[in-house]
DNA sequence: TTCTATGCAAAGACTTTGCATGCTG
DNA sequence: CAGCATGCAAAGTCTTTGCATAGAA
């Protein structure tokens, strides 16, 4: 990714997201490469790097990035929200030990059926979700 | 799935989970069935029938019955828990609009490549979650 | 100046903890 | 009687709301 702090604008307009110096910073954290972030994890990186932003600001902020497609959220621990910088289709591994989050390129699963929809819904996504953990070495 | 009370009892004995009036309530509530409820739900419901337990409880319960392996926990929500009277493998469906959830029988979904795990890890777990919404009808 | 959008303190929802109570050996 | 398990009030964590502030027309 790498993008520019003018990439990251055009990212913004892209998604009709009035740009504030508040929301470029929370976009230039979690856009600057492929990850999973929550959204106190992003605060906390902000903070060390100076910022002033409030907790509700990042919160917020990336609610409306998720709303208007810009980031992706991902639900796969109950105690927080992840919030993935690729929006494309892909499925993820969960490791329950550490809350380590990770792509699995969509081209590394292969779904060869699947069941009819329930009457009257559309699909909205299919996801893998692999949870894994730590192997033992005693 | 219509347990009687002592198959109840016979089933949080297998898992090693000390029968309380408590526990057997919210046992009797979840195990009915065949569904997935969120531990308000289960309160609810007990609330209607009568019952006296606190909310607290009815956390705790379903906690470790999720431990004990008794019922699974379901992670499709970031707002709740909800948890899985079913134990065995199965996938699902999960309706964003109204949060419901219903199974997806195993041999309806088939996949036919998953990728190498993570060095040092085991798996624990696949999952296909097929998020759906109610179909516009204007 | 009026109207709209933004940012944060405080409130809210869900869940867990710590201690009082009761039971077992 | 000692020791352990149970159940709940209160506290904690993550997230959203409502209002004060700032900016646009």
């Amino acid at each position: 990714m790498q993008m520019s702090r003018a990439d990251i604008l055009k990212r913004l307009e892209q998604h009709k997201v009035t740009p504030t110096p508040q929301r470029l910073e929370v976009a230039e954290v979690l856009l600057e490469r492929p990850q999973h972030l929550s959204a106190d994890q992003i605060l906390d990186r902000l903070r060390e790097a100076g910022s002033r932003v409030s907790k509700a600001t990042v919160y917020n902020t990336l609610k409306l990035f998720s709303e208007r497609g810009l980031v992706r959220e991902l639900t796969v621990d109950p105690d927080r929200r992840y919030y993935d910088s690729t929006t494309h289709a892909h499925h993820h591994f969960f490791n329950v030990g550490t809350g380590e989050l990770s792509d699995i390129p969509e081209d590394q699963v292969e779904i060869l059926k699947l069941p009819a929809l329930p009457d009257g819904t559309e699909q909205e996504s299919v996801e893998v979700l692999i949870r894994v953990r730590d192997r033992q070495t005693p």
